[in-house]
DNA sequence: GAATAAATATATAACAAATACTTATTTTAT
DNA sequence: ATAAAATAAGTATTTGTTATATATTTATTC
């Protein structure tokens, strides 16, 4: 006779089912707490953003360092620094952030409407002339959705819409290389920028300007890096101007602050021509034409592929940009070229009301 | 309302966040659980086979369903059905599940060695001629983790220790005296310097050459504040040589191009004998032998005293350093002083394989 | 085939355990 | 001396538990 002996042996339950629920040795909260501890570059700050005492923060950093058995800061300087580990979490707890916020606003889309926010991004010249008047259409339209607006770098714009922080852009420039393919760019309008002088300049009196009058002027340009800069130096190039050769006064980093400047007899600039349209109105600045030149730039809308396109977005994209790409109602924008709008006809359907 | 957010400072692009936290009205376990029901097809099962009770289960989802505002589950049969929220709910919190599970396995890795990045400083000489077998013997251990390489001044290596941008260095001169508190100097090897002559030099016929013989050359030195310089000035003053006093010629920033002009009979230098082996064993280079003098200088290991240690760098101290501190590896070093030896026997522990 | 009982699933209530937060204080590094 | 983070002790909140109620389906019975 042989004896059986089966011994059933204890295995923990998590090894069970392995796949998918194992447990995850942090919570949205920690990755909350990192994201604002690096932030904010102390642990004492990150307390106040979040609006919670500081021994809280400690220990819950605390805690996740033990569940994950790993330091993620560099204590004992005044300031915490995170390690290798740290960053390492802080790069995928911010992926994950997104993701999470995406998933709230999928939701919300699923009331139809009724709720939710926009967050459409800019850069400078469109985001200050331009879409106010776009939003408030769209506020008119959605009134229930929430919409900001979030004005950077065209650089900064493209990334923030290639994270999903930003649903849509509307951008004058190029996207940057490494997200061309990304990012679906949609150009719907031609903006053009016009050479403004002060009303009582020598040039102001003459009706068009040549070339060469170009190089005794005293230029106010916006930072080198900007897109207005990049479109000029393309431009004026290709019509043989060098514009190394331009005067450049100060530098300003606000198109109002320009205007004031050339207004003022400072200088001359290039802005766009949605931007001062009250301004020639009232004879406060004069727009020079030159000759046989003008400087058009392609603004586009920039959306994600591939990520959820939410209503209020798709809404923005179908009916609001639609009444902007005709002169009617900016009418210093120039109607696209036919091959962009061609391009936008195949690619927004105009749903009018 | 739009909130017109202006911000105009230079931010590098992985650290955009324009979202400011907003609450996640939902948490990871919520999420698990919402799964466990698509899985099971009951509130009871799926509390069975996460081990909890049901009413747990079931105010976890209320929870849910308040703070989302949407029903999630279609109640009243005797199977709990999806609603359309709850599907969307469901499929983002796969993608959210499944992103922390990677998060988990990247750390994992990183603790394992199976990646990171590992950033070691050098000067010079130790920089050109003997990390790269260190770095070599480590990435054949540890395949996954890369390693980078930062050539620098003694002084600008010591503050990137000091720093923490750079997570050990070898050097073979002085920590500046403001950092001797802060790093761990740990010597593990001696190098010689050597005298160097065209082998068509005169004194390179003689066996040996005698104090006074050094004042009769063309030296080629680094710039001034190298390293070298610096020990050459001490050991020789020692010696009662006048180092003011020895012709100078060119100075060179590199320590090939001085074997090179030396090779090329422009004069004599001083270098690390790690530096010339090749060129000693062709006969390109002479070695010359001062009687009774022999400079050495120490090669240090120098980390931060109190950041955290990664794993890579505690491994490349205690796996590849040990290698390299006798003279097997690198022959022309010289085996570490009596009271060196000992530190170095203290502080590191071998770990052969 | 309607009424009723049994079975199963979810909800609610009351209470217990665990977790997280707070204030006050100490330690540490600048 | 100062500012930041860690620690300690007490409190509040959250989350879980058991026990029980309610609802819905299924089975049984007349």
């Amino acid at each position: 006779m042989s004896i059986v002996n089966c011994q059933l042996s204890i295995v923990p339950y998590y090894l069970f089912n392995l796949d998918i629920m194992s447990d995850i040795p942090f919570s949205l909260d920690q990755l909350r707490i990192l994201k604002a501890i690096a932030d904010e570059g102390s642990f004492k700050r990150a307390a106040d953003s979040l609006f919670v005492s500081q021994p809280a923060i400690s220990l819950q950093i605390q805690n996740l360092e033990r569940q994950l058995s790993v330091p993620l800061f560099d204590r004992g300087g005044r300031k915490a620094q995170l390690t290798e580990a740290g960053k390492l979490l802080l790069a995928y707890g911010e992926k994950i952030i997104t993701l999470c916020q995406e998933t709230c606003r999928a939701i919300e889309d699923l009331q139809n409407l009724q709720g939710g926010t926009l967050i459409v991004g800019a850069s400078q010249t469109t985001g200050t002339y331009l879409l106010p008047k776009m939003i408030g259409l769209f506020h008119e339209k959605y009134p229930y959705v929430s919409v900001q607006l979030q004005v950077h770098s065209t650089r900064r714009t493209s990334w923030a819409v290639a994270n999903g922080q930003v649903d849509l852009a509307i951008i004058g420039g190029e996207v940057p290389s490494e997200l061309q393919n990304v990012l679906e760019i949609i150009p719907y309008a031609e903006d053009e920028l016009a050479l403004i002088l002060p009303p009582n300049h020598p040039l102001a009196e003459r009706g068009t300007i040549v070339k060469e009058d170009l190089y005794g002027l005293n230029y106010i340009p916006l930072d080198s890096q900007s897109t207005i800069r990049k479109v000029l130096d393309k431009v004026l190039g290709r019509c043989e101007i060098n514009t190394a050769e331009l005067k450049i006064g100060m530098e300003l980093n606000s198109i109002e602050a320009i205007k004031n400047a050339v207004q003022s007899g400072l200088g001359a600039a290039f802005v766009s021509v949605t931007a001062i349209e009250k301004e020639l109105k009232m004879g406060i600045l004069h727009r020079a034409h030159i000759e046989g030149i003008k400087i058009n730039r392609t603004l586009s809308v920039i959306v994600n592929y591939s990520r959820y396109r939410s209503k209020a977005a798709e809404a923005f994209i179908k009916e609001i940009l639609p009444h902007f790409s005709s002169e009617n109602y900016i009418p210093q924008l120039q109607r696209l070229s036919a091959e962009n709008k061609e391009y936008l006809d195949k690619n927004v359907e105009i749903k009018d009301s």
